[in-house]
RNA sequence: UGGGAUAUAGCUCAGUUGGCAGAGCAGGUGGCUGUUAACCACCGUGUCGCAGGUUCGAACCCUGCUAUCCCAGCCA
C-alpha cells in the first residue's frame, strides 16, 4: 500500500510503499541506510546483506542523489533511526537514476542555490518555509471566512494606476495599454458595498527599483476591506487575524519551526493586545535613538527595527500625516494634517507587514485629492461612483504574505518565503 | 539609483613580501553488519571573472569592464 512518510507511525510493523526520492545514503560493511523522502518526510530504510537479493543490494550501492525511486518494506519502531521509525526494505525499484545533482549534501551560498531554485526547493529547509507559507494561507483564510467574509478576488490586468504610475508594469492590451496590479483595494471598495465584508488573495505587482530584503517585484497580499467599519475596527481585524494566524502555525507546525531552527518563544509571546501607537508617539521613540528623524519623514527600514524592537508584539501605528499617505486615505475630523491609516510593523525587524486605513468616503473631498495628486478624473468614475451611490465608512489593510513567512519562519530576506522569487535582476527559473 | 563588498577546482574557501595552484566537502575505488553531516585508506580536478598595463616573473600591484552579493530609498 501506497503510504506517505508523515503517515508511517500509523503503519508499525506492516508492508507499505513509499514513493519519492533518494535524500542521502550511507554504508557500513553488509549493511546499508538510504534516506528516501516524498515531499511529506524523510525515512530512512535498512539494507541488509542477505536479507535481501543480492542484485538489490548493488543497486542501492549506486543509486545517486535525487534518484526517483518506489520503496517496499517493512515499517520498524526504532529509536536508532532519524524520526523514530524506518522501514526495512524488501525491495527498492529506480524509476530513473539522477545524474550528478547539483545541490550536494553540503553548505552552499544564495548566488549557487537561486539559479536551481527549482532543485533547492526540495531540500529540508525550502520545503519547512513553504509548508509554514501555506499553513499561513490558510490560517488567514479560515479566520476570515469564519467571520463572514467573502473572497471576491480583484482584476490582475488593470487600466489605470492605483497610486501614480512610475512603478507599475506596463503591458500589451490588445489595441491600448493595461498594467498589472500592484494592489486590488479600489475593486475591494466596490465589492465591500456589494457584498459587505470582502477579502482579494493573489499578486501583486511592483517595478520598484528595490533590492532589498524586504522586496520582490512580484509577490501575494491579503487585503480585507469592510463596509462600516472605522479605524478602531480596522486594527482589531488586523491584531485578531495576527494572533489567530500566530497561534495556528505554533499549533500545527511546530515540526517545520524546528527545522528552522526558530526560537519559538517568540512567537508564544504574541498575545493581544498589540501596541497602538499614533505616527507622533513612534517619532518621539525612534527619536530617542535617532535624532535625524524629523516629524513628518516616513520610517525607514531602520527606524521600523528601532520600533520594533522596543515590544514584543506587532505594533500598530495610526494616525500618520497624510502627506506621506496615498490619496483615498481619509483625514482625520480633528486634525486635517493627519490619516486615519494604520502600518503593522512586525517584531524582529521583520518591517511592515500591514498598511492600511479607513477609505475618504465623501464624495467632493476625494474629487478633491484625485486633482491633488493629478490623477486622471476618467478613470477613477467607477471609484467616485462609489461615493455617490451609498457611501459609508469602511476601509482595510493589506497583508504583505512573504513578509509575514519570513517574520514566521525567521527567514531574512523574503526570497526564500515564495517558491519562484521574481526581483529586480532575477526572472529565472 | 546610490553606498559597501566579492569574483581561485563541481561546491565552500585559503593563498604570507610579487617567485612551482592549495585544503575541506562533493565525486570515484577499496575496507568495515546499526550508521546519524558515519568513519578509514587511496585517486582525479583549474581560462585564478574578462581585457589591457607594470615587472625577469602577476591569483597577488595599476587601469577599465562585466557579473553577483549585502545595505538603503520607494513600499507590503
Amino acid at each position: 500500500m501506497h503510504i506517505y512518510i508523515e503517515d508511517i507511525g500509523k503503519y508499525q510493523g506492516k508492508d507499505v510503499i513509499i514513493k519519492g526520492w533518494l535524500f542521502n545514503k550511507r554504508s557500513s560493511g553488509k549493511i546499508r541506510f538510504i534516506l528516501v523522502r516524498d515531499g511529506t518526510g524523510i525515512i530512512q530504510s535498512v539494507i541488509a546483506k542477505g536479507e535481501v537479493k543480492d542484485e538489490l543490494f548493488k543497486i542501492v550501492d549506486k543509486i545517486t542523489q535525487e534518484s526517483s525511486v518506489i520503496l517496499t518494506g517493512t515499517v520498524r519502531k526504532d529509536d536508532r533511526a532519524p524520526g523514530g521509525y524506518e522501514i526495512i526494505a524488501k525491495d527498492i525499484k529506480v524509476i530513473q537514476m539522477a545524474e550528478d545533482y547539483p545541490i550536494t549534501p553540503k553548505e552552499h551560498s544564495i548566488e549557487f542555490l537561486l539559479p536551481f531554485r527549482h532543485l533547492w526547493l526540495r531540500s529540508k529547509k525550502q520545503n519547512a518555509i513553504m509548508r509554514i507559507r501555506h499553513e499561513i494561507i490558510k490560517a488567514c483564510r479560515d479566520f476570515l471566512d469564519n467571520q463572514g467574509f467573502i473572497n471576491a478576488d480583484t482584476p490582475i490586468l488593470t487600466p489605470a494606476a492605483v497610486e501614480g504610475t512610475t512603478t507599475l508594469f506596463q503591458v500589451d492590451y490588445y489595441d491600448q495599454n493595461a498594467y498589472l496590479s500592484q494592489s486590488g483595494q479600489l475593486y475591494n471598495e466596490a465589492t465591500a458595498a456589494a457584498l459587505g465584508k470582502v477579502y482579494c488573495f493573489g499578486p501583486t505587482f511592483r517595478a520598484e527599483k528595490s533590492k532589498t530584503r524586504r522586496h520582490l517585484t512580484e509577490f501575494w497580499m491579503l487585503e480585507p476591506e469592510v463596509a462600516y467599519i472605522e479605524l478602531d475596527g480596522i486594527m482589531d481585524l488586523a491584531e485578531d487575524m495576527t494572533v489567530y494566524f500566530v497561534e495556528r502555525i505554533l499549533e500545527k507546525r511546530k515540526k517545520e519551526l524546528k527545522i528552522l531552527e526558530r526560537d519559538i518563544s517568540k512567537l508564544e509571546k504574541i498575545k493581544k493586545p498589540f501596541p497602538r501607537i499614533t505616527y507622533k508617539q513612534a517619532v518621539e521613540i525612534i527619536r530617542k535613538k535617532d535624532k535625524q528623524l524629523k516629524y513628518g519623514d516616513d520610517f525607514g527600514a531602520p527606524h521600523e527595527t528601532i520600533l520594533s524592537d522596543s515590544f514584543d508584539n506587532p505594533i500598530l501605528v495610526h494616525h500618520y500625516p497624510a502627506g506621506i499617505k496615498a490619496f483615498y486615505m481619509k483625514r482625520d475630523p480633528n486634525d486635517e494634517s493627519l490619516s486615519l491609516s494604520v502600518d503593522m510593523i512586525g517584531p524582529e525587524g521583520s518591517g511592515e507587514l500591514i498598511g492600511g486605513g479607513q477609505r475618504e468616503d465623501d464624495y467632493k473631498t476625494l474629487l478633491k485629492r484625485l486633482k491633488e495628486n493629478n490623477l486622471p478624473e476618467k478613470s477613477y468614475e467607477w471609484y467616485l461612483d462609489l461615493r455617490k451611490f451609498g457611501t459609508c465608512p469602511h476601509g482595510g489593510f493589506g497583508l504583505g504574505l512573504e513578509r509575514t513567512i519570513g517574520w514566521i519562519c525567521g527567514v531574512k530576506h523574503v526570497r526564500e518565503t515564495i517558491p519562484f522569487p521574481r526581483m529586480l535582476d532575477r526572472v529565472y527559473p
